[in-house]
DNA sequence: TGTACATCAGTGAACGCGCGTTCACTGATGTAC
DNA sequence: TGTACATCAGTGAACGCGCGTTCACTGATGTAC
């Protein structure tokens, strides 16, 4: 005798899993995912902590999901912004939107991207690690693109490169999670200007803008 | 009656609170500080769970003390390599090559900084961007001491610029950290660059390298 | 010099607390026939 | 249609454990006179 899940309780478990890993975006928001507790999570989603066995083996296996969901999605977005020719200004002025978009959107799945990429949960860090590179690796691409169409004298952007784009996208997001939204037109400028220059094609004699 | 420790007692109290800063670097790159408890560090340091309060009142102000003699110690070397005239090369040289010296010196600071710099104790969080400010701000004042003694068509390095590129030091660093050896010329290369992108005199015209 | 006293880093016992995990159970819902 | 059974998310009691913190104490060392 086989019983399946009909439509219905998927729907009402899965309700409960999504209570779960908003719970833990919140609190980690607050004090960081090492230190949250399984007890906590569960209370904060108004369910008994034993409950939680019905959802996730541990606390890392729903760490991963949230990257392997939230932040995966996340990453989606922003590598639909890059210009698939490899316009830097198009590129970086787009990233920077989106990116400050996410900022007022999701802060907590800001939060803990940024700090859980150099946390001490190393699983985690590198699930993260993985997810960003999908992000330099189409920089990389669209660059590669572009020096070959347009038959340029021009190396393409470096894989370094690309990750230091990706590095101060991130850290612009960290800024405007602690600023306050009049200086927000200012640092979306900077952001892009400052990203423009790490990946604007460059070769041994540097064209004029 | 007065009784004063003698430099004696306080040299051996020295050497056991420095047990207990070195104990707790050690750990927090293997686990994170927020995670770290005083009787797991007490133990590290080979002192009973109550000897901790001799020195410190609790965990936090351990990490403050890390940072105030620890980290900054670290920073003003960073700050000692800064070209007094804003000379790009000669700083993003100088400065990649002490970090990467401070990454092979002390690892273990190296990550605490980087974590914490972001991570969920706010009070460590606070005092670790006031001690990078230092360095930022250096910078900042290199450009501009440059701009005006050779009166060049130069804005000098604005802030943001100068914290982006403090940024992309402490990615190198982080990078150097999960690497192996064999490719840290590379790294080092490229982190300068990268770095001389963000800081060199820039201007409406650009100037020819 | 000897004696009485002050200081203070380090200690072990003890406390109450929240944690992760196990277990057997409930009750709603779906399946078999 | 009714009845017996399977599934499975959620639960409360209970466990052993390590935690932060308090307390009174020890013993080494320095000071006063």
């Amino acid at each position: 005798m086989v019983v399946r899940a009909t439509p219905e309780k998927k729907e009402e478990k899965e309700r409960v899993r999504l209570a779960l890993l908003g719970a833990a975006l919140r609190l980690s928001a607050a004090h960081g995912f090492a230190s949250l507790g399984l007890r906590e999570v569960s209370r904060e989603a108004g369910i008994a902590p034993t409950s939680f066995y019905r959802h996730f083996a541990d606390m890392g296996e729903l760490g991963r999901a949230l990257i392997e969901e939230r932040v995966a999605e996340l990453v989606a977005r922003l590598v639909q912004c890059v210009a698939p020719d490899g316009d830097s200004d198009a590129t970086t002025g787009a990233l920077t939107s989106a990116m400050l978009t996410a900022v007022d959107d999701e802060p907590e799945l800001l939060r803990f991207l940024l700090s859980e990429r150099v946390g001490s949960f190393a699983s985690l860090r590198n699930a993260l690690r993985d997810e960003l590179a999908k992000l330099s690796l189409t920089l990389c691409k669209a660059s590669k693109a572009r020096v070959e169409a347009r038959e340029q004298d021009d190396e393409g952007l470096s894989p370094f490169a690309a990750d230091a784009a990706v590095t101060l996208l991130l850290d612009g997001a960290a800024r405007a999670l602690d600023q306050a939204p009049a200086q927000r037109t200012a640092l979306s400028e900077a952001l892009a200007a400052a990203m423009a220059r790490l990946i604007e094609p460059h070769s041994g004699a540097r064209r004029r803008p």
